[in-house]
RNA sequence: GCCGAGGUAGCUCAGUUGGCUAGAGCAGCCGCCUUGUAAGCGGCAGGUCAGGGGUUCGAAUCCCCUCCUCGGCUCCA
């Protein structure tokens, strides 16, 4: 057929031969503007297709539309570490033989590759795996998609059991087409590689010479050739479950990371060294806020005095709040009968979590420790009959928990096996769920805001899972509903999370960003629709029936213990005043000002603000450089100007000095300080 | 729980192929020194080298077990 294709770009449109490529193309329409890794095609104003820039372009009557992908994007960057997962999955191939492959997607700010080797990787290997990458690239093998019958795909991998598992997993629909797997794809069904039969497609890195070096299922794309990618490095190995599961062989992941420049790699691998640094239980040590000694048990911490003002300040907060909200207070137990929790379910479904009996002498009853505090906040609502006109009901509770994780999970304070909850439930009215759903919602925003972490970054509503035990399909769509018509007046942008809702109900979660751009999971708000079915609750009705009525479980910190390591590692130890275990230090330049010094901490402890006199006889650099490192948001210098005065030479942590402040001034300035919450999180 | 890497003084780290009473800096304590914005000087004290077992003439060092920490997997606030 001697037919043209019709391509466009933007204002351009050209006459093209059959077979031209995406990149010809893109020449062609003077398109090309920037570091590209693969184009953009769409055909009769369908959705755009991610296209190799040396794959033809379909053909086809219809003008076709290109555009580009560039290096420098996300979509860009998932290219580039896709393909730098081939080139490692190579090199692997190359150094260890007889490894098989697994799947190699890219994933946040990097890539892996699972391979099952006869022994797991070390440093050294990892070293010598990159070095061979580099001689790979050297040699510009070029990446050269190509569309294979399932039959030949399974020929050609019959020594990669894994390959062959995946292909087997798309026949059965358990997975369909991803970046791992070559399978079919919406282009193959909408004709545009005119398939025969089920197909696959495979990228072969090919050398200069024509010969195939190496090749993958993969649906692609990638960059036309290993040459093509700027800047990677391989991070670290660990053992990986093949397809994530406990009963399936453990495979050995490498990651890594590539980006579009050697610049944008320097400063990705700058970041990790950030946050290496900012680590919660580093400067927990350092800054004397928190202490896990080996003798207290994997998983527990101790906050030791500078880091229980800042928790007393967290808690201070959200205890106004929640009491300003129509919140009620209770106090629970840390344990309670076991059968309490054969009631509530959680032994049956959370067993494993929750740390054993304590049997008494008697036998006749056992005790638990809490993992959670619903069940107490159940007994707390069905006290006594409720009415209607009482709801909602807002339970609250900053109550510690427990839950026996398993010895890997443990992180610091992240993953803790005690922590406390801001937890509360709120029993309330079908009518009145929405608004409930959705002043927890604006709590949380509050919350973010007051301690520097902006807005929420990510809200996630999470449906019904497979494994769902309690509720009914009504309960959930209307529950599910609520949800997003609670966040939707909030008027926060939101995504779906399909089946990873809890078992007993469906959830919203927030994120939010640190001030290094890490994303933290805080906020929980959850419909439960187990335990008021377990435990019966309910409420008389205006028609003087009971009713059921919704249980909302929230937690705006999440886990005080989770949510001050965030701050501690957001605000590099270093807090904003009102936080701040110790908000000033004063300084004497001798010790001869010691008077002075006291007095102007005299003045300053009278309005509530923590300070603290160096009385040490140290050099007065050696005094200014302690409370440096200590991060006390303002040292005060006073010497015998000062003295005479009734100033204050100030030194913020960051900023600036001032001399000859007056004292007064200051006092003022600082109390104020303290009482709005001001946070300088964009310096931080 | 699984895979890997680790555990030397309160902290950060040295410690050679197994070989003298295991070292340093910081922090601590004692003393000396005392006026201007990130470390003044000297001394003292501090370790059952995570714990247990083994190999050896001899173990921080080699082997085994346990505990703990870190990075992942799975799970999760």
């Amino acid at each position: 057929m001697n037919r043209s294709l019709t391509v466009r770009s933007g204002e351009s449109t050209e006459q093209l031969e059959p077979g031209t490529t995406a990149v010809q193309a893109l020449k062609a329409l003077e398109a090309i503007r920037g570091q590209i890794v693969a184009a953009t095609v769409r055909t009769d104003g369908g959705e755009p297709h991610v296209w190799d820039l040396d794959r033809p372009l379909p053909t086809t009557e219809a003008p076709i539309d290109l555009g580009v992908v560039e290096a420098a994007s996300e979509e860009g960057r998932a290219i580039l570490r896709h393909s730098t997962a081939h080139l490692m999955a190579q090199a692997v191939t190359d150094l260890f033989p007889g490894a098989k492959w697994a799947i190699g997607p890219p994933i946040e700010d990097g890539f892996y590759y699972d391979f099952d080797v006869a022994r797991p990787f070390t440093p050294e290997d990892l070293e010598a795996i990159e070095a061979r990458m580099v001689e790979l690239a050297r040699e510009k093998q070029r990446f050269v998609r190509e569309v294979v019958a399932r039959e030949d795909a399974l020929e050609e991998f019959a020594e990669q059991p894994y390959k062959v598992e995946i292909i087997e997993l798309v026949d059965a629909g358990t997975i369909v087409s991803s970046v791992d797997v070559g399978g079919p794809t919406a282009e193959d069904e909408e004709g545009l590689d005119a398939p025969d039969g089920p197909t696959f497609t495979v990228y072969r890195n090919v050398r200069v010479d024509g010969e195939v070096a190496w090749s993958d299922l993969c649906r692609g794309p990638h960059v036309p050739s290993v040459d093509r990618i700027p800047a990677f490095k391989l991070l670290r190995s660990a053992g990986a479950y093949w397809r994530g599961r406990e009963d399936q062989p453990m495979l050995q992941r490498i990651y890594g990371t590539a980006w579009e420049s050697k610049k944008a790699l320097t400063a990705h691998l700058e970041m990790l060294e950030e946050a290496k640094k900012r680590d919660h239980r580093k400067l927990g040590r350092e800054l004397e806020l928190t202490t896990s000694p080996d003798e207290l048990g994997p998983g527990l911490s101790i906050f030791l005095p500078a880091g229980a003002i800042v928790r007393q300040q967290m808690e201070d907060w959200i205890r106004h709040e929640t009491l300003a909200r129509g919140y009620q207070p209770v106090y629970t137990p840390h344990i309670a009968k076991e059968d309490l929790w054969r009631i509530s379910g959680h032994l049956e479904n959370y067993g494993e979590l929750m740390y054993p009996g304590m049997d008494l002498d008697d036998g006749a009853a056992a005790y638990r420790l809490k993992p959670m505090n619903c069940p107490f906040h159940i007994l707390a609502f069905t006290s006594r009959t409720r009415s209607y006109r009482e709801l909602p009901v807002r339970i609250s509770e900053l109550g510690t928990v427990y839950r026996y994780e398993r010895s890997g999970v443990v992180n610091g304070m992240l993953r803790a096996r005690g922590f406390t909850q801001d937890d509360s439930h709120i029993f309330c009215r079908d009518d009145q769920v929405v608004d409930e759903v959705a002043d927890c919602v604006e709590f949380a925003r509050d919350l973010y805001r007051t301690f520097g972490l902006g807005e929420p970054s990510r809200v996630a509503i999470s449906t019904r899972p497979e494994k769902s035990m309690a509720g009914n399909d009504e309960g959930w769509a209307a529950a599910e509903q609520a949800l997003v018509d609670a966040v939707e007046r909030t008027g926060l942008p939101y995504e779906l999370d399909p089946g990873e809702g809890a078992f007993y109900g469906p959830k919203i979660d927030i994120h939010a960003k640190d001030a290094i751009g890490r994303e933290w999971q805080l906020t929980t708000v959850q419909i439960d629709f187990n335990l008021p079915e377990r435990f019966d609750i309910s409420y008389i009705g205006a028609d003087g029936d009971k009713h059921r009525p919704y249980m909302v479980h929230r937690a705006l910190f999440g886990s005080i213990e989770r949510f001050f390591a965030v701050m501690v590692e957001s605000f590099n130890g270093a807090f904003p005043t009102w936080l701040a275990p110790e908000q000033v230090r004063v300084v004497p330049v001798a010790a001869d000002f010691l008077a002075y010094a006291d007095e102007v901490a005299t003045a300053l402890r009278a309005q509530q603000v923590r300070v603290e006199v160096d009385a040490s006889d140290d050099t007065l650099g050696a005094k200014i450089r302690s409370a440096q490192t200590s991060k006390v948001p303002h040292t005060l210098v006073v010497g015998g100007s000062e003295a005479e005065a009734r100033t204050v030479a100030v030194r913020p942590y960051r900023g600036d000095q001032r001399k000859d402040v007056a004292l007064e001034d200051f006092v003022t300035e600082v109390v104020a300080e303290i009482a709005e919450r001001r946070t300088h999180l964009e310096d931080a």
